[in-house]
DNA sequence: CGGCATGTTGCGCA
DNA sequence: TTGCGCAACATGCC
């Protein structure tokens, strides 16, 4: 599940748990869960993400409290009170397998369910389910941001792709154009089917030494990422929705077909340890 | 049975 | 100190 897009969709569907209170909280799997802090009975403020992860702000207000707060001045002398004392934050990764889904409470535990969290709203309790088969997603809570999220880079939605930094980057780094593009502390949310696909549509050749790239390769790579996140956004939208809708990915998983550009077999190399397929022949 | 998998981290070595 | 390559993590699926 865990691309920028595929978190993105994930993130959206949990927002609609804004305003709730966690009345449970159950996990069975250590590995997965490092939590330090009780969220049973806080407020589900912000459902926000950064890259491949997700960060839920909780805080202890209570409806009553809410009430009181509004009416008071505090609110006045705090401006827009990013994360004031008692704020909680859930930080989840989706490593390879992770995913989120909204169920009834009385909705028996999913296969390979790790996680469950419920929200009630307005009488109604609705329960999200963390399932992940591999067991390789992070589930932490903290008082302040973990250093996992502090070290991400710019979001290509939240921020979008500054270009001149991606060029100056990549004259930097000793790489190939694809392992620099993945390196999350660069850009945020960039997987190995983003890059492989965005080089593809980008026509660059995904062993090119980063340094060989120019500003008019990041201008189209820059592009191509914005495209096809667009895209993969809303492709997994419609499923998640049940409408049908045709994968984006163009090359990804295809190697030894046609290049659906030009034709030449689509070949694969592995590049930082990780599957590229690529066009030899439409690919510079 | 063998091989592969949308991610991250940590270790050994140059 | 830095950076690179690669194994490891745990499990499902083709």
């Amino acid at each position: 599940m865990p691309e920028l897009p595929e978190v993105e969709v994930v993130r959206r569907e949990l927002a609609k748990l804004r305003g709730g209170t966690i009345v449970r909280f159950e996990s069975n799997d250590a590995r997965i869960v490092d939590q330090r802090i009780d969220v049973v009975g806080r407020v589900v403020r912000e459902v926000g993400r950064r890259g491949k992860w997700l960060r839920i702000a909780l805080d202890r207000r209570t409806r009553s409290a809410e009430r009181g707060a509004s009416g008071g001045d505090s609110r006045g002398h705090r401006g827009a009170e990013p994360l004031d004392r008692g704020t909680v934050l859930v930080f989840s990764h989706l490593g390879m397998t992770g995913d989120w889904s909204l169920h009834a409470p009385d909705e028996p535990a999913l296969r390979f369910e790790r996680v469950r969290i419920d929200v009630r709203r307005a009488r109604r309790i609705t329960s999200a389910r963390y399932t992940d088969a591999r067991r390789f997603g992070r589930l932490v809570t903290s008082a302040t941001d973990i250093d996992a999220w502090r070290e991400l880079g710019p979001d290509p939605l939240l921020e979008g792709i500054d270009e001149r930094h991606l060029l100056e980057v990549m004259q930097k780094r000793r790489r190939t154009v694809k392992e620099v593009l993945m390196d999350q502390s660069l850009l945020a949310g960039v997987g190995n089917i983003l890059a492989i696909e965005a080089l593809f549509a980008a026509r660059i050749d995904p062993r090119s030494p980063s340094r060989s790239i120019t500003a008019r390769d990041v201008h189209a790579i820059a592009s191509a990422l914005r495209t096809i996140i667009r895209r993969t956004i809303a492709h997994d939208e419609a499923l998640l929705e049940g409408r049908r809708s045709r994968s984006p990915f163009r090359i990804y998983g295809r190697a030894k077909s046609p290049c659906p550009r030009c034709g030449a077999a689509l070949r694969q190399v592995v590049l930082g340890g990780r599957t590229t397929t690529f066009c030899a022949s439409c690919q510079r």
